[in-house]
DNA sequence: GTGCCCTTAATTTTT
DNA sequence: TTAAGGGCAC
């Protein structure tokens, strides 16, 4: 694999290694066009990538800029120099990003294979590709730098492994592997791994990651983390992940930045190739790939960011607005293009989703407008619970289906619901499977997570590479081969003892008697069929695909789901299926591994119209005629969670993610809240959401509750217990009743003027002093002992100490007896 | 070694 | 409430 990489890079640096066997392989050059888009190294896309260029070229006139309007042609024709496009929702960002790479091709500034252009998604890659293969009129080969961050640094990671002590046939972890990986080293420390989860240090490691922070460079704050473990813990997984000749995903862009910062001379080589650098997102980027743009874009500046600060919601997973912010003192001199002009949403509900943003400090700030016709008002409704909430717009979707209040009919695909926690979905599914609406969930697990995919893709993993260690662990007793923790262990430790991997370590185990009874000859009868499998794989009688039934079948893998009795059984078998028909597409079992550990999505459906229904953050960048918010209640959205732990920030995040939400409709938005919500199996009252305050009102019709009125209000009450009496004393008084009052007044609709509805001060409950004697639903009375964001440790008088949410504690003061 | 019960905790998630 | 993971008993 190594020898081709020379191929993506312009011919005077090597290349010349023309496809044959490759165009044995594979007869036809659609074929052949697929799995290079796929594969991960791309064999003959200088060439071609070459030839592409030099035909646009020929075609000198660009009807392609004719299209743009002038902000988006601006941004366009500004090649040269530091660019920072700042485009607002819907106001056509893919479209100028596309047109400027067709622009850098046609000037002739750039051949295909000297453009650099990063997404974060594959999703945003593939319809980068084929908006340019479509502008410029012919396929998408011949950008072979298009893609990912990730991918992107695999590609380059491979041909310098070796500068970072790998080598370049690594493999990738996903989460589980590293979680596995961590487990081990926390047990080797006695590191009690009930007190100090594995997932707690693998998310601070990703987050050092983030940061760009090796081991080394920790600054001593965060090494004490875990613990006073932390450093260590994560200085000993990078080794392990060496030794192991492994990456974990953090890793592919913090090895990249500490080569090119430690080896000027590959950094030079890549500033020369890649003469032009574009950035999708660019609000959403880390430290590390921050360093790594700054890194690569250095010598020439040619670097066009593309971004809208107001939809940076991914702060949790490292992103740092700040990035976006600092443009143009990053880069002095940078040219600031605004694209305002919004091609997808009414006046009202780009108003009000202005309206709502306005409330966040330090914006680069823009000003959306648009020549569409005015439509229809936000609506705003609230219901008595979340249930009656699913009910109502159950309904509301059925109508809108036929056409209602002026709005035109919509089919269901053009619906979409969107919630800020995923657990706010089971409401709609359960409602919408009792009245048989159709819908879909985007998002979730996705297909190469299900545990039956990817325990069929470690088997792949072992047959190709039967080093891989973690692989094998996964797959050695599954299915159930009599081999546990003990006969494992046994593997390990002679594994160890010879440093060898683990298939060696059972082999020699065996060979020296070390296991007995069952374990051994159903060992014997693995290692078999890896040996077998494995030379299968050269076996040209033999398609990949074919190969992988083998696998799957005498393994005794497929024959375990067969004999399971539970319901998502044939599910199951179903997916090992599509996976196998998946396989289709490579060349072989190493090529789809290697693709699939970066592309992880798969969408398949079955066609028919739905409902989509989804997160917030699953719907960036995409755009429904009719929108559904639901569950605009405070602790819920904005999440408690996210104002604990970030404060302020946290809170303009959540803004963020409202203005995300609102610029997903088209034609109407509607936003609705509940007073009641069942919150972990218990009551809750909530208060309407403070980004309710923040709509204009000339621009929100707020619908009559209907289910606040109608009989059985009183009926419908769930029970009171006395956290909710306790907390009715307050209700009237609470800022959530009060703002409820004043909204009815001032719009003039008929709000609810008579609620039973308890509410909770959220604020006031979160707030503990060390000492105070507070009270537990669950537990009794108690000390806090100590406070740590939302949750909050106390000594029970009646139970050990324990941590608990804050929410779940009173203070015994308020509980009137 | 397997299976069941109990404890525990509970946003957002791409690569 | 529910889901997942760990510990314990067979």
């Amino acid at each position: 694999m190594p020898e081709n990489w020379r191929d993506d890079l312009p011919a005077e640096h090597g290349g010349g290694k023309r496809g044959t066997l490759w165009e044995r392989v594979f007869r036809s050059p659609a074929q052949r066009a697929r799995l290079r888009d796929m594969s991960s190294f791309d064999e003959n896309d200088a060439f071609e990538g070459a030839s592409l260029a030099a035909r646009a070229m020929a075609a000198r006139p660009a009807p392609y800029l004719d299209d743009l309007n002038p902000a988006q042609r601006e941004a366009v024709e500004a090649l040269d120099g530091p660019v920072l496009m700042l485009a607002g929702a819907g106001t056509g960002k893919t479209k100028a990003l596309t047109a400027r790479i067709v622009h850098l091709l046609n000037t002739g500034r750039a051949r295909s294979n000297e453009i650099l252009s990063v997404t974060f998604t594959n999703k945003a890659a593939r319809e980068m590709k084929n908006r340019v293969g479509a502008m410029l009129g012919q396929s998408i080969e011949g950008m072979p730098w298009l893609g990912t961050f990730h991918a992107i640094c695999v590609k380059l990671l491979r041909r310098h492994a070796e500068l970072v002590g790998l080598k370049s046939n690594f493999t990738i972890l996903d989460r589980d592997d590293q979680i596995r990986l961590l487990k081990q080293l926390i047990a080797a420390e006695h590191i009690d791994e009930k007190r100090w989860p594995a997932r707690q240090i693998a998310a601070l490691i990703d987050g050092w990651k983030n940061r760009a922070l090796t081991p080394e460079k920790l600054p001593a704050a965060d090494a004490g983390a875990y613990n006073h473990r932390g450093g260590e813990i994560y200085r000993q997984y990078q080794t392990r992940l060496r030794e192991l000749n492994a990456v974990d995903f953090g890793d592919l862009l913090l090895h990249m930045v500490v080569i090119f910062q430690t080896h000027p001379d590959v950094l030079e080589q890549y500033q020369r190739w890649f003469r032009y650098v574009l950035v999708d997102e660019y609000q959403d980027t880390n430290v590390a790939q921050y360093l790594w743009l700054r890194l690569l874009a250095g010598g020439h500046r040619n670097i066009c960011c593309v971004g809208d600060d107001d939809q940076s919601i991914y702060g949790w997973r490292g992103a740092e607005v700040g990035n976006i912010l600092r443009f143009e003192k990053d880069f002095p001199g940078a040219k600031v293009v605004r694209l305002e002009q919004n091609y997808r949403s009414t006046p009202h509900i780009l108003a009000a989703a202005s309206n709502v943003i306005r409330g966040n400090e330090g914006r680069l700030g823009k000003t959306l407008w648009t020549e569409a016709e005015e439509g229809e008002k936000l609506r705003l409704i609230g219901h008595w619970d979340g249930e009656e909430e699913a009910r109502w717009i159950g309904e509301e979707i059925e109508s809108l289906q036929g056409g209602t209040r002026g709005v035109r009919p919509m089919s269901l695909d053009e619906m979409a619901i969107l919630v800020r926690a995923s657990h706010q979905m089971r409401a709609f599914e359960d409602r919408f499977l009792t009245i048989g609406l159709p819908y879909r969930v985007i998002g979730g697990p996705r297909f190469y997570e299900r545990l039956e995919i990817r325990d069929a893709m470690a088997y792949f993993r072992v047959v190709v590479s039967p080093d891989d260690d973690l692989a094998f662990e996964r797959i050695v007793n599954t299915p159930k081969r009599g081999l546990g923790n003990v006969a494992q262990q046994k593997i390990q430790t002679t594994a160890r003892a010879h440093g060898v991997p683990l298939v060696q370590g059972a082999r020699m185990l065996l060979a020296k008697k070390g296991l007995g009874g069952k374990g051994a000859t159903e060992l014997a009868q693995l290692l078999n069929g890896i040996d077998r499998w494995g030379r299968m794989t050269g076996d040209a009688d033999l398609t990949h695909m074919e190969l992988a039934e083998i696998i799957l079948d005498e393994s005794g893998y497929t024959a375990m789901w067969q004999n399971d009795k539970t319901p998502e059984a044939p599910g199951r078998l179903e997916n090992l299926k599509e996976l196998v028909k998946a396989l289709e597409q490579f060349e072989n079992l190493q090529g789809f591994l290697e693709h699939v550990s970066l592309i992880m999505d798969n969408e398949s459906d079955d066609g028919g119209a739905k409902v989509s229904i989804m997160t917030l953050h699953a719907a960036k960048g995409l755009e429904f005629p009719a929108v559904f918010l639901p569950g605009w209640e405070d602790g819920l959205f904005p999440s408690q969670r996210s104002m604990d732990e970030t404060g302020l920030k946290g809170l303009e995040e959540e803004r963020r993610l409202a203005y995300v939400g609102i610029t997903r409709a088209e034609e109407l938005c509607t936003i609705s809240f509940a007073g009641n919500r069942r919150v972990f199996g218990q009551w809750q009252s909530q208060m309407p959401s403070r980004f309710i305050d923040e709509l204009p009102e000339e621009h929100v019709e707020v619908l009559t509750p209907p289910g606040l009125y109608g009989g059985g209000y009183g009926a419908a009450r769930p029970s009171a217990g006395i956290e909710a009496r306790a907390a009715q004393a307050d209700a009237y008084n609470s800022p959530g009743w009060r703002r409820m009052q004043a909204r009815a007044r001032e719009w003039g609709t008929s709000q609810p003027r008579e609620s039973r509805t308890t509410v909770i001060d959220l604020d006031a409950v979160s707030s503990f002093t060390v000492g105070e004697r507070v009270f537990h639903q669950k537990f009794g009375y108690g000390a806090v002992t100590a406070i740590e964001g939302d949750k909050v440790e106390v000594d029970f008088e009646k139970a050990s100490t324990k941590k608990v949410v804050a929410r779940f504690l009173t203070s015994p003061d308020d509980i009137p007896f």
